[in-house]
DNA sequence: AATGCTACCTTGTTAAACAAGATAGCTAAC
DNA sequence: GTTAGCTATCTTGTTTAACAAGGTAGCATT
């Protein structure tokens, strides 16, 4: 995304996608494009799963594809899960007040 | 704030709210802190004043205070009036998707 | 054996937020 | 007249996230 405005929301996105079903890297860009976020590269999503599963947030595991390379599949941890649900809240916390914000602006 | 969430978002609700009344560095402060974005330090406020003043979005004011030293009052140029419509749809196009993609959260 | 898609990962850069602290004007109280 | 405390601005240095760009390789189809 050219915007800067993701940092920080991608992480948590991220761990709310893996938490309704596990899914491996490559299909999470196809899946976050299909939210709405477009241009949401590679570059962005891999280090945040090194990342995330460095933190034991999510864990991966490889399995077979029928048509193609191995894909590491992740699934949430209990951490994973409790740090979700700190984004979940963290998220409230800004999108209420920036919402107030900016309801108010001239047009 | 501790989080990482706000990285971007500031800048768009420091310009609507310059939009809605010419305001300086210090009430600006005490204004977030109202909307309920606690804990945003002048140590960032102050960068994205001069940052957007560099960037011709805004324009500040020297005047007197009826008790203190001098405040430096801003407010949009033209430019900025764009660029607050600028965040205000790139907001949009990041809200729509996050909210879809946390609304399946599991508790 | 070449092409194209799937899939993973790394390196180096840019930029935003923040903690911490420096500087100084003004007022009130003593 | 000097100290304390609030108001007000700004700087420096650090951390961290996202991203562009590119590298590697498996597999299927032709």
């Amino acid at each position: 995304m050219r915007s800067q405005l993701l940092k920080g929301i991608l992480e948590g996105c991220i761990l709310s996608i893996i938490d309704q079903e596990a899914v491996y890297g490559y299909k999470l860009s196809i899946k976050l494009q299909q939210f709405g976020l477009n241009d949401v590269s590679e570059g962005s999503i891999y280090p945040i799963l090194l990342r995330l599963q460095k933190e034991k947030l999510i864990e991966g595991e490889m399995r077979p594809s029928p048509s193609g390379p191995k894909r590491k599949y992740y699934k949430l941890t209990q951490n994973g899960i409790t740090a979700l649900n700190e984004f979940y809240s963290e998220w409230q916390s800004i999108q209420f007040p920036v919402e107030k914000i900016i309801q108010r602006r001239s047009k």
